[in-house]
DNA sequence: GATGATGTGGAAATCGTTTTCCAATAGAAT
DNA sequence: ATTCTATTGGAAAACGATTTCCACATCATC
């Protein structure tokens, strides 16, 4: 394997020099930078990650943390889009990229888990999926000993960035115009999972929207499945003009509630997963890059791990109308 | 952070010790053990697995290669358990994962490939949906720069070894059944992917069947495309007794035809993807564990390098009745 | 008591970087 | 010519393990 050494014989400097230049110092002269860098070239030189990690504690070593949303459900579209995204990003800002998922730090302490990271060299961490109940994880947060990003979770202080849509707002949106457009009154709101960050956030909006136009809501609490979703469904749907869901995944299941009960009554979702094509139905719903929220992110984390202090981010939406598609080879 | 250092400061030997007690070494007394193990616990000591993986070649760093098999699809399951079955199983056997993607290595030459993993240190690689088209990573194999898990595809050498079920079989398997319960004789079978090293085996299957049946087969490529699958199925399905397709969500398409031309005909499929749930249809299909098949990946991984010879590995398969279900929560 | 075999623990080199600190050189100002 | 200040390049010490090699006991054997 061909090392800095050879690179600095190569180019007849120090090894701290092609250091330097590799790593954009001050303090060298383009002559010699020009020298160091045919030298890479001409050697294919490709830095050892783990060397520079082991050396330096500034450097790129970042986990990914999952919670799985699928345990027993087909929704991994959204996990992967996450994992895609990150490690896409990753590989072009040169960090190296571990991925973790929830499971595993199961029955751990705070202490356990941050010497697991550590004893991995990792600086910085992106959290996706956290829920209000997983204490360790806050604890986790809170001690910053790691830079960190967290999506869809309003956590931000010097080492940490929150980072998604604003869900208050695309709920609203996407609810008002299903409302709207067929004229609806008594809406029935299936809520997401209990102590979910983004339950709250959304069922706020619906709130804000119930006062605005004067509607009545009967909320009921859906935990992203797609069976409650039907079971409410049919339980308190017949006597509704309308059911908003808070994931598309409910609202297939009220859809599917809807279809045995043989009554037609507009359905809006949350996500815009592709999986929504399988299943042959139409409904309005907000549509979320999540790869390009999870590229965001590992920027984010980029920016915090050079020195930048937290902040909240906000993403982009659109509200979509799903249809029955087939999928394009 | 605790190092070996003050784990063999505490326990009053030398950091060599520590390090051969660490790694099951000979040569050292039961007695020093002890004292050992206890510093360590006591000091809540974890290795730092990137100093390992920079000092001993022999270190257990692993790459995942996955060629998204859903690039425009819904069918990011299949992905999401292979990785998801890996990264569990190497940290029960303390081994450091990171997950690349086919994408990544897109244009790029064997020997940047090469490099690049180690840089990374990577000892290891485990490949998921490698197509014989994929010249470069063929290569890669080949040279045996690296020991090799190969999913699904033949490959075996010194260095190499390829694990899955046997495809033949399986597709064997499935299609008899419902060709037999159904008393079929005109079979339209939808292959797979060209060049795909499972298409080759699963159309082996069908011709061993249609032999010894004395069946007729028309064969047509479907490219694992749910839209082809349909549009084949459309165009030569009407004189047929049975569409069998070489994946699920081709078996999709194909129903699809059927049920717009309003004719039935029996359909399997392949994989036993749970996404089947959501399209109200039923049919038979081959139930692939493969999360399991990912963790065997793994542990033959290991056997490899701490020195074991490549083999065939062959996983269990069951033939499945998929059928409408509402998701349990 | 000298010799050898064996088991045990330690010193030190190594892996490939980063980073600090210091020396050398050049140019400018006196 | 002398001093001073920048600018640049190099030597060497980390980082935290692994691994080789060597020294010292200990014990049995001749």
């Amino acid at each position: 394997m061909v090392s800095i050494k050879d690179v600095a014989k190569y180019a007849g400097v120090a090894i701290s020099t092609v250091s330097k230049v590799l790593n954009n110092y001050p303090n060298v002269s383009e002559e010699t930078k020009i020298k160091v860098n045919t030298a890479v070239e001409e050697l294919n030189f490709v830095p050892n990650s783990v060397a520079a990690a082991l050396s330096s504690k500034r450097a790129g070593r970042v986990a990914l943390l999952v919670n799985l949303s699928a345990k027993t459900q087909a929704i991994d579209e959204i996990d992967m889009q996450y994992i895609h995204g990150a490690i896409n990003k990753a590989m072009d800002l040169n960090l190296d990229v571990i991925t973790l998922f929830f499971s595993m730090f199961k029955d751990r302490t705070v202490e356990e888990i941050t010497r697991y990271l550590q004893s991995q060299s990792i600086a910085g961490i992106i959290i996706y999926g956290l829920s209000k109940e997983d204490m360790v994880l806050h604890e986790l947060i809170e001690r910053q000993e790691f830079k960190c990003v967290v999506v869809d979770a309003p956590i931000v202080n010097e080492n940490t960035s929150s980072i998604g849509i604003n869900h208050q707002k695309a709920q609203y949106d996407v609810a008002k115009k299903t409302i709207v457009d067929n004229n609806c009154r008594r809406i029935l709101y299936i809520a997401g999972k209990r102590n979910g960050y983004v339950t709250d956030e959304r069922l706020a909006g619906m709130r804000k929207l119930v006062e605005e136009l004067e509607l009545t809501m009967l909320v009921k609490n859906g935990e992203f499945s797609e069976l409650m979703a039907r079971n409410i469904t049919m339980k308190y749907g017949r006597n509704k003009d309308v059911v908003v869901c808070a994931s598309d995944l409910m609202a297939i299941g009220a859809m599917k509630a809807l279809t045995e009960m043989d009554i037609f009554r507009p359905v809006c979702g949350f996500d815009g997963i592709i999986l929504m094509g399988y299943v042959g139905k139409q409904m309005n719903t907000i549509s979320q890059d999540f790869s390009g929220i999870s590229e965001k992110a590992m920027e984010e984390l980029q920016q915090l791990m050079s020195g930048k202090c937290g902040q909240n981010v906000k993403t982009p939406y659109t509200i979509a109308r799903m249809e029955y598609m087939d999928i394009i080879c």
